[in-house]
DNA sequence: TATGAATGAGGCTTCATTCAT
DNA sequence: CATGAATGAAGCCTCATTCAT
């Protein structure tokens, strides 16, 4: 959770970084707001003069993921090179979704997404946007040659997402730590994938 | 949830049939035990001399989504021609994973083992299963050319089973079906990934 | 709150008798269910065993205040001496409604049938009882002659109720206790505006 | 609520009346002191600025009902003809007790009585005041004849009053409005009641 | 096996009120 | 006078689980 958020209440920032650490440690449905409020240093009611509830937390954890989402997204947009432009968000959005907050969070808000409309809205549009970006990326490669013309490049992009975020999950549910050549691994195979 | 398990307690299998229709209702946590044995016709207390608890009862679908992994791993052991083998597993797994009560209760399983050990145990187990299979079929297809001889095999077995476990979730978050192409697109995407 | 309800739950009846102290001691709204838990004697949770909430208790204390109410219904049906009968009436139901559980678990259960549609429903279903059997009393006793013949004898049979509640209600608010000649001032007073 | 009570600070008188609109829209439990705030369009804490607490905002409301009641108590005070003078007492005050608003507030402030000290006395007294009246004129119809002379004149002057008041309140909790010659059925009723 | 009453800790949220600004 | 963040007790209710029958 980076603090690129400046215009926000601090305390309100505050209650996010609290509830963040919560829900890292026990997962969202296991952490309380008690708990929130507790790790937060605030007392339980005041949590309510800031969110409405505990989906609202979530709900704005999201937003915030949605706003670390802008760099690659500016990465993406208008390459010169496409394929070289790929390869080098590919490389960062695999460091991305390795950092434990990211990977746990993100499988969080996915999963609640699937039963909370509120949520689904702020993970959907966060996709959207990601999404969007890459297909883009994907298209211009593919004019220049290089990237095979995909008949649907938003599934192949989605595709890409999961193959990264996936592989950030799997650093945390592995019992020992992976290889140091395995992100190369994994980004060359894509890359691979994408090409003609 | 298929009846390929003859040899359980047949009430058993009742309550668990109860409790994935819960769980793809309304998910893992907003299910309540007392859900589960209205579902299944019966009283909660009896619910309680079939399984230990709630845990167990999902811990027991991972068990049976297990099971159902071996037409899978049988696939792909000793495949005479490993990309065709390969590529038909692709294409078979993306029809299951699509299925939403695979999808659904794959990531609930998997999130719940991020917390869980005894569910951590059972997911590993048939995910670790999965991988084997795969990580020979793709030795086998190095071997004999064709397959890229990665460094880290593992992890990229893992991908791909996060590319295609992926693309089934992602049908249950989109607002609009997809394309009839996306199935083929990704596949295509995977094995030229994987090819050398 | 006599106990002439034999066929339900004795645990549902304690809990009740357990709610009536609660409301008599500090009213609905000042009382927890915490509250009516602990004077009950059991748990919390097994409270909702038997009443799906807080208003629910509410109500089932209305529905029993309708049964106690059937004595009087019965005493005014079909009258061989309508103005006998109904001084008879007017002198039992003051003193029924003098005695305080009556008097405050009456006022309370009519305020909250101001807001809450399901005592309202059980609150007005006990009154239209007592005002239908005063209404045939009131017309009885029009035909044979001592009742004047009132335009809407609902409406009369109404204000005898409010006029006696009311009597009892203001022994609780009254600093100082009552005259003893009062209740036969009362009664007086209404059978004269009865009679032509 | 009339705007009788010209002494008074107007920031006050408006906290007020946002206080009474909302105790008639949810009842004077269910209404938050922050509910009273927004209605009244200030600060939460500000309104502790013009009111000790909540129950100062419903004790200040009684003063204000009593207040209101001044032109009734005059009404009644030295009556050159007491039967006149309370038939149209009657017919005044069932028309007053029949809004909405005094059938409502009238009940809640009765029933917060028989809680809130504070509450009780301001009731208390504004009853003292219409009862006291009441009693002076019944003694005066009495002396002149016309009036029966009762026992307990107070008694039955609270009874005079619970039935007026009963009639307000009824209008609000029955389902069907009422005829139009209940009102005058009602008077009737009452003013036999008190001739000899 | 089967029942459902019983438990009590915990769920999320709102309450009236205070206080620093 | 005015604000609204802060408090923490209390609100009602559900939870997974146990146990006597």
């Amino acid at each position: 959770m980076s603090n690129s958020t400046p215009s926000v209440h601090p305390r309100k920032l505050h209650i996010v970084q609290a509830a963040v650490s919560c829900f890292l440690k026990r997962g969202y449905h296991q952490t309380g707001v008690r708990d929130i409020a507790a790790e937060a240093g605030i007392s339980l009611g005041n949590l309510y003069n800031h969110f409405k509830g505990k989906d609202a937390v979530l709900s704005y954890i999201a937003d915030i993921e949605g706003e670390e989402l802008a760099p690659f997204v500016n990465m993406l947009c208008a390459p010169d090179e496409p394929l070289e432009t790929m390869n080098r968000f590919i490389g960062a959005y695999l460091d991305y979704a390795k950092r434990p907050e990211n990977a746990l969070l993100g499988v969080e808000i996915m999963t609640e997404a699937l039963r909370t409309p509120e949520i689904a809205t702020a993970f959907g549009r966060n996709r959207a946007q990601l999404i969007a970006a890459l297909v883009q990326c994907l298209k211009a490669g593919a004019k220049t040659g290089g990237f095979t013309p995909f008949d649907d490049p938003d599934e192949i992009a989605g595709t890409l997402l999961d193959a990264i975020e996936g592989h950030g999950l799997r650093a945390l549910l592995a019992a020992k730590p992976r290889k140091a050549a395995s992100k190369r691994s994994v980004q060359d195979f894509l890359m691979r994938g994408l090409r003609t």
